[in-house]
DNA sequence: CGCCGCATCAACCGATCGGCCGATGGGGCC
DNA sequence: GGCCCCATCGGCCGATCGGTTGATGCGGCG
């Protein structure tokens, strides 16, 4: 442990892999101006830390394993206000970005990006300036440009049920509806998934992270 | 950089995460006995570093983005003979697992494990020891009990089409076969995955990981 | 108030799927 | 030479799916 410059960014980690904790730990460890003050491997875990230690920024991992994942974490740690959530993730896909934005998150970088771009992006967010990686840049002016279709709940609802391989009346029954209901939400679907069968919705969906 | 001991065991990193490969750099850093002679973004890159190099261990993220993927990696570099295989990875199904130990990797650890854990299995695997997180090691020690029923070649590729949203008649025409092998084929893997509906095979296919 | 997105429902029809039977041939193993 | 796994194929049938058109009601928005 060594003595931190007293104007230091205070941070708190936030994944559930604790080998890649303490990675970071260690390799925030050589930035003078960088301190770590808190870890934690759980959603719940980095939301109440975040609140007891005011950290400047939090770096959000987004898969979580257990528990509410980083998207609701980053919602509950931004709702309170005061503390800048970098998410630090390896996914890249429209879903995770687009949520990780509008719960809140101040920079959406990946992990495989250039540690000094962490560093900096750290720095950035402490002052609440956003730092994209620049996969996820291109993504979000891509969205801006030619905004893609959004599932509704309701169809989020209907998908859910499909990749449990239930049957269009299994689908009506589970979600108390009429089976021509469920038939029209598919269509739908197909149309804004670019498909036409079930079983390429669910793989576009897994694909895409559409689905917890 | 500072000097290490000479009978230091040395590492050669495989991970495409930048970020991650510099965390476990300096994680690893900190122990005088373990020292890091190289690092691979990719699966090809690893392989020619390890006949290059010639490390004790190479840490495998089964994982790799483009190119060949982790078990490919640990293929060719258990080959070759005489460098061990560390798998270092978050994912702990029976597929991947299966196929890294198949692939003659040393040992399978979880990113969840503790760092120490992880600095036990690095010198084990110097030695050629096998390490296995337990919930790894649980779940071979199932597998040993009740085989889990495993697809061919042959299935696999049906199930590729199948999630590419195709019909029976455009996957018996992709892969130069009759419509009734794909269907005969289809009701094998409905079976042994536990489903009765196209898209429930995606789904499980997806989850289980049994897709590239 | 009118417009629009969303969710809901109906009826129809051809194409497809899933399940069932049985069959052949090749390859590895003892 | 048997035995078993795997891949291949055929036919049958009822159930289901996918596409279409059209309709209703509800809520937000200007």
């Amino acid at each position: 442990m060594t003595a931190n410059a007293p104007g230091a960014v205070r941070i708190l980690l936030c994944d559930d892999h604790a080998v890649v904790r303490a990675g970071l730990l260690a390799l925030l460890g050589s930035e003078p101006d960088i301190e770590v003050v808190g870890e934690a491997g759980s959603g719940e875990e980095a939301v109440a830390l975040a609140a007891k230690l005011t950290p400047d920024v939090v770096l959000m991992d987004l898969q979580l394993g257990a528990g509410i994942d980083g998207v609701e974490a980053t919602r509950r740690i931004a709702d309170t206000g005061g503390v800048h959530v970098l998410v630090l993730t390896t996914y890249d896909t429209d879903a995770d970005i687009t949520r990780a934005i509008e719960a809140g998150a101040t920079g959406y970088l990946l992990k495989a990006e250039r540690p000094e771009e962490l560093f900096a992006a750290i720095r950035s967010a402490a002052l609440g300036r956003t730092t994209l990686s620049p996969p996820v840049a291109s993504r979000v002016m891509a969205r801006m440009r030619k905004p893609l279709p959004t599932l509704t709940e309701r169809e989020l609802d209907i998908l859910g049920q499909l990749s449990q391989g239930l049957g269009n009346r299994d689908i009506a029954r589970a979600l108390f509806i009429s089976e021509a209901t469920v038939k029209t939400h598919l269509g739908r679907i197909y149309d804004k998934l670019g498909v036409d069968t079930r079983a390429g919705a669910v793989s576009v969906a897994k694909e895409q992270r559409l689905l917890p």
